[in-house]
DNA sequence: GTCTATAACCAGATAGAC
DNA sequence: GTCTATCTGGTTATAGAC
């Protein structure tokens, strides 16, 4: 019991939700899985309600990946795209509730910014400066960075939803920079 | 009241399921949704359970899904594409419950199934073909393939979870098939 | 801050009249 | 086949002892 009751309540309540979907988890539940007495009640000494929950733990981890968010880094397009790739996963959870309890996120803008900041919106502009440079064939950039980010997201959630692709990462994201690049 | 009540049932059911999840709809919003009274248990007349009529919405749309199936056409790359996604709109509802609810839906494998035959795995085999005869640049098939299949689930979930792109399909499918062909 | 106990409510499901 | 009425169990939330 090294951290505090309200933080293990946000701990569980995060994972539970992801998981699980809110409607399913009940507060007994997540006092369960705090260490406190499913049914006690104790939950309510720090929130008010299940929905004063949810929204403290899209907040907490809407600044944790607000704070993770950093410069991206000048690598090839293979790399860019593993990167992108790995900051999905960090926000997996985040993806998870959106997908599942989408309507009934609070914050639901700010959700998606940190989102499409934080892996599933690469730069369109960025993409037109390398076509402009010849570093890769010149296309309708806008619309490749699209087809881009489609995929970059579509591969993050058939690892979720449908049990995988056959494809591994590596092969994936060389097959996309080769797409783009030649 | 055209049609029968179990089939009205059925009816709400695959829509209420689709939008809010099935933990959240009720079987008095059935009964709601079908033209019977909240809470008079007629429900329980057509079906035996909830979960009984989960599992009986999720046949008839399996089924529906396998009749439409059919041989896919010989056009170019991008009406291939566009008819992929045409056939990702059809198979909509039962793209939502499976994101939603997955883990609880009867006959997972079949839905699998029908969701990649429908328009969600595009052959590789095909594609290999395609690069043989040189209608395409030889690349790793299996992977280009992979990344065409989630761009295109990628789309399609990111008009319903994401709020849209901000490119049009013509455009993004014009994009993909441009990078596969060029 | 956690517990026991309980109130108030809602959802799933059943019995039986019509 | 639909209704009224009801049972049962689970969930949110509160009161008050420790």
């Amino acid at each position: 019991m090294a951290r505090d009751t309200r933080e293990r309540i946000l701990d569980t309540a995060l994972t539970q939700f992801a998981t699980r979907g809110v409607e399913a988890v009940a507060v007994t539940d997540l006092e369960d899985g705090a260490g406190l007495k499913a049914g006690s009640g104790s939950f309510y000494r720090h929130f008010r309600s299940k929905e004063d929950v949810l929204a403290a733990v899209v907040d907490r981890e809407v600044e944790r990946a607000e704070q993770r968010r950093q410069a991206r880094p000048a690598g090839d397009l293979a790399e860019e795209y593993a990167q992108a790739l790995a900051a999905l996963d960090a926000l997996r959870p985040l993806v998870a509730m959106l997908v599942r309890d989408g309507a009934r996120l609070p914050h639901l803008d700010r959700v998606r910014a940190v989102l499409a900041e934080g892996g599933v919106q690469l730069d369109a502009g960025r993409l037109q400066e390398r076509m402009d440079a010849g570093e890769v064939p010149a296309r309708d950039a806008v619309a490749v960075a699209a087809v881009v980010q489609m995929a970059l997201v579509g591969h993050h959630l058939a690892e979720r939803f449908f049990g995988g692709l056959g494809v591994d990462r590596d092969r994936f994201v060389a097959a996309l920079a080769d797409l783009v690049g030649r």
